[in-house]
DNA sequence: CTAATATGCAACCGGTAGGTTGCCTATGTC
DNA sequence: GACATAGGCAACCTACCGGTTGCATATTAG
């Protein structure tokens, strides 16, 4: 059950955190992080950070692979995209709206 | 301090409900709709949407115009762009990542 | 005026999100 | 082997979220 996993509910609340979306920023530069790299220069504790990562994990945006003693994270865009797409709906609608409007302004 | 009210996390995380999302996606056929108007049909008590469409409007993803003895709410599309956008600079920094791999990849 | 409708306000409640701390394990280094 | 480093696990705490209920207020209908 995967359906549920990645819903864009669950993607867009993995995002709605300010210390979870500098986590992305960090990992969209495509370079894997350790979890002490990710930490580092972000006030809380390693602890707190992991489970933000866990988070982002849940919601498929990010994944870790163990490499020695330690693990990398590694953004993973296709919620991301995914989301992107929902919006992309949304506002399409809503432009069709103003379409309508302006129309009707029009004539 | 309007500056907070709209940041991104605030907004990602005001679209992080099931509930919620479903809300934006009936006001997304641009029809102003009353908090009873919005509470049918969704199991939950007219209290929980309205606290719903508080935070809605707390992101600036809303607003409501007093008519009468009902407050019609309607969308308001400015916060969904701007975080569109901010995907948007996500996915490109990682799509230069896939191609600076590709380059990579095939020399 | 009275009744019905639409909403607001506030208290209350259970669950969980976010964070810390302490300790244990695994891996790498000397 | 001894030590340092990276991470996992679990308990614990506070605050907030999502939801309900009860009651008060404003508007509209008859």
């Amino acid at each position: 059950m995967t359906g549920k996993r990645r819903s864009p509910a669950r993607v867009f609340a993995a995002l709605g955190d300010a210390t979870r979306l500098a986590l992305v920023k960090k990992l969209s530069r495509g370079q894997p992080l350790s979890i002490t790299q990710l930490t580092e220069g972000c006030k809380l504790s390693r602890q707190a950070i992991t489970k933000h990562l866990r988070v982002l994990e849940g919601a498929g945006i990010v994944h870790s692979v163990r490499e020695g003693r330690e693990s990398r994270f590694e953004l993973d865009p296709e919620p991301i995209v995914s989301i992107r797409k929902y919006l992309d709906h949304v506002s399409e609608q809503w432009d069709q709206v103003l379409g309508r409007l302006k129309a009707f302004v029009e004539n």
